[in-house]
DNA sequence: CTAGGTGCAAATAATTTGCAGAGGC
DNA sequence: GCCTCTGCAAATTATTTGCACCTAG
């Protein structure tokens, strides 16, 4: 891992001048991986060039809040502490209390949950802090602590690809499924159609996931980042399931309306939140492309809809004589 | 509402002496609602007695604290906040920026994520905070602001009596038609006795419900304090769905199995979480009685497959001639 | 009589501000 | 040269503490 190349210091101020002091404490601020107290600060600054006023460092995480590079956190200490964002979504944190370390996690089941309160109370969220507060392994148990570290940049990503990967396999599952089972023959042609897509989403995805797992061998060991139920089997996954049960065209093809929508929401939620360009362009590109998937499969219902209607009224004796 | 009766502080100090000037702060911060800071509660106190000094005013809110009596809270003002735990259940809070009130919230969602994540860290949680912060619909709109007042055990009791009946109206609903499906006469006369009981719980609830409305004429119209997802229809109402769609006898004690399983578990994690004693009786009880339906559901399920094992025995050439 | 409770004033601790000088554009 | 940034010291704010005194048990 890399020091990321600071390029964006200079892109972020509203309006300021260039100073080699401000220059110097946003800099050193950013190598810092941590939650990080004014004092850390200092006391980091003071050892590349000791006279640095408090008063500095203090105006200069002011400013750097105001520019985005840095969010203020409240650990309930009495004092705050700041963090970077550069490279680094918003998330929540687990705290102990022992050890005084945080850890991060992000869970868009909560966040879900937080946009549900907040709109039943007419309540426009503009931020959200949830802390867990206790005691965390290693401080309970011996000392083994497996390391929370690397890049929360990474991590998402990770969590983002893997949650994605699932999707396009079980899409791919359904896909197929559905494309074997179908008897309308055009319907079949849009099943297959789709399943070769996701199936080459899926490629794309697990070629991205390698390449992350290349930046950083112990990637994969690393804790959860992203909590999100309903990640494990993929999106389509329940679906899969009804087709397995047996269901009709007309049913699959509302089955697949309903995943495609899931899916193309997660690639578009998550591809907003993506700070890795690379990962964010495959999302928001396969967000619509799901959207693509979605408008064809609804197309496709109301064609099969209506060429059935026809079908039926040519045949209307059946039905007029039970009326 | 009527000032509590504070016979309460005297029960929980561990060991101290009685005092006139603690006596007094304690009883003007549990007579206010909101979220004291100390300097509040100074002035409060000041107005009743002007020769009170701030740091008796923190010593004894720190005394309360670990008393159990306050709790103390950290909007991120760069200061604490207090608010009273006396008959007050943990919450979260939605925080305006604008008029810096905030307003209560309760979500076992919420808490169920949270207890996902900790365990997933193997990281023993003690308490979360949970805030929301934005702008609230008074200070976003013109003025009209639905009083969220009332005491939040009321509140809490209002949603978790709502959900309870939900979940005894399905229980209801899912035991009668039980009760009319099932072939088997001993099955039939389990599910005809529990229907009976759930309707003996619902009237039970139902009539808490009104004492509670009795308490608090505006009570209905308040905002939900306790969100639970699920709560719409009544932890039964999946269960009763699936018998209108037809299954067997043993299928039918599987789902009531489980729906009483969900239903055992939230009577007893809001029990325990009630603080009017009348309604955690009522919960308590029913958790258990919830309890013993879900051991005579087991037994009858274990009953019926024995039975219908030794159906089988007893004819076991087709299944041979076919293995 | 004695441990604990209280007032007052001084001490901490984190953060902010006034002001005069330094430095970038 | 103007406007912003910076250092230093003093101010502010929330909270805690030392100490002498007071009071309930």
């Amino acid at each position: 891992m890399d020091t990321p190349p600071l390029d964006l210091d200079r892109l972020r101020p509203a309006g300021g001048k260039r100073s080699s002091k401000r220059d110097l404490i946003v800099n050193v601020f950013l190598r810092q991986e941590g939650h990080l107290s004014a004092d850390d600060l200092v006391d980091l600054i003071r050892g590349e060039d000791h006279r640095i006023s408090r008063a500095t460092v203090y105006r200069t995480l002011q400013w750097m809040v105001d520019a985005g590079i840095a969010r203020k956190v409240d650990f309930g200490e009495g004092r705050f502490r700041f963090e970077h964002s550069y490279r680094h979504p918003r998330h929540f944190h687990l705290i102990c209390k022992s050890c005084n370390r945080s850890s991060e996690f992000l869970s868009s089941d909560v966040e879900a949950l937080i946009e549900e309160v907040a709109a039943a109370r007419n309540f426009t969220a503009r931020q959200s802090v949830l802390q867990i507060y206790g005691t965390c392994e290693a401080c309970r148990t011996g000392r083994p602590a497996p390391a929370d570290g690397g890049t929360t940049e990474l991590l998402f990503a990770r969590d983002a690809l893997r949650i994605a990967i699932a999707t396009e396999r079980s899409g791919l599952e359904f896909y197929t499924r559905a494309a074997a089972m179908t008897k309308d023959a055009r319907g079949r042609a849009v099943f297959r159609r789709l399943a070769q897509e996701e199936g080459e989403h899926l490629a794309a995805l697990e070629g991205r996931y390698q390449a992350l797992l290349r930046q950083d061998p112990q990637l994969e060991a690393r804790p959860t980042f992203l909590f999100f139920k309903g990640a494990a089997h993929g999106l389509f996954a329940e679906g899969a399931e009804q087709l397995r049960k047996g269901v009709n065209d007309l049913q699959a093809l509302m089955i697949g309306i309903k995943c495609e929508r899931g899916s193309h929401r997660f690639f578009k939620r998550y591809g907003e939140r993506f700070e890795d360009s690379e990962g964010k362009q495959i999302f928001l590109e396969f967000a619509d492309e799901e959207r693509t998937h979605l408008d064809l499969l609804i197309r496709e219902y109301r064609a099969l809809l209506k060429r059935q209607g026809r079908e039926r009224a040519r045949r209307p004796a059946a039905r007029r004589a039970r009326a």
